[in-house]
DNA sequence: AGTCTATATTCACCTTTATGAATATGCAAC
DNA sequence: GTTGCATATTCATAAAGGTGAATATAGACT
């Protein structure tokens, strides 16, 4: 389970309320961990319950209250003993590929136009983490250092995002060539 | 739930039993699908249940006997229905990131040997992806069509491959220059 | 007043995935 | 002869993930 340490990672570099997390998940880190915004709620009620984290109710003026969560001592701990395992190796799943896979079952101009629209999402995805990558890049110290190493996650993330964009033209251009 | 149609789509290329089958997994899909062995012969069991395949016991001489399994034409239904469905975005889980994201409180030489150690298995990993399309560059008509889609999407996997060695040698680079 | 959007959180159910353990055949090596 | 490896398959259980539904505050727009 790393999504616990995700989270613990996420909020000791800065702590927060769930909806910041959500919005914080969607910018970056959901790249190499995606997760919907049920879930990240109920591994925050989990790891209070561990003692890994402690909440405070904030009253906020013209928006409902929130519980802003901070790391614990022990939720410190966790997470390096965590960092001290081990990481698995990375997992990708990616259906649109079992598609092309069995693509001599399905119908060409449907399958052309999903991979299209699929390169538009990432697309779209790649211009947004390109400018939170910017924004990283002009932040002035000592947010930058402490920004440093999400940085560079986020730069795999944009690595990935144009392979994917280059492959998708390729197989478009091929495809099309065939029809 | 795609890991049934992943089976049914290399099924319905080239019958086998969950051994080929794990061992096909290994060579493509599993780049982007990955499933352990005890997933793929639950799907398995799963799918003839469901009237989706056939089997036959095959005795062998040398080997203990197999059970090779073949797509029926509900089975074939079942995997153009799906088809026709929008697919679902791609999702990465790279625990390894969330060390990087993390390693503040983490041991820097721990993590740069980490980094390499993945670095080493993700090149053997292209390796491998290369070598198979090698294989697949080099077949035969009517194969080598056979084979055409599936081998689209293993270039998807070598360029991402290529693009995780590219951004491991940056950031091991970056962090040995800090340190 | 009614609808829409953004903020903010929770619960319940079901599916999928992860992992360890177990079993069996037959060949080769020591 | 038993240790190890490749082949071949099954089961059980626990953890993690996916999805729909629900609830509430409050500003803005019609």
């Amino acid at each position: 389970m790393s999504l616990r340490h995700a989270i613990l990672a996420m909020l000791d570099i800065e702590k927060g309320s769930g909806y910041d997390l959500v919005k914080r998940f969607d910018q970056s880190v959901s790249y190499f961990w995606a997760a919907p915004y049920q879930q990240i709620y109920r591994e925050l009620q989990k790891l209070e319950a561990s003692g890994f984290l402690n909440s405070v109710a904030v009253v906020q003026q013209g928006k409902p209250d929130k519980k802003v969560y901070d790391v614990t001592e022990g939720g410190v701990n966790e997470l390096k003993a965590w960092l001290e395992k081990p990481a698995k190796a990375m997992k990708i799943k990616e259906p649109l590929l079992i598609k092309i896979y069995a693509g001599d079952l399905a119908d060409k101009g449907a399958l052309l136009e999903e991979i299209q629209q699929h390169k538009n999402d990432h697309a779209e995805t790649l211009l947004q983490y390109k400018e939170v990558s910017q924004l990283l890049s002009s932040l002035e110290e000592p947010l930058r250092t402490k920004y440093f190493l999400p940085h560079q996650t986020l730069k795999l993330g944009i690595k990935i995002e144009e392979s994917w964009l280059e492959w998708a033209e390729e197989i478009l251009e091929t495809l099309q060539d065939m029809a």
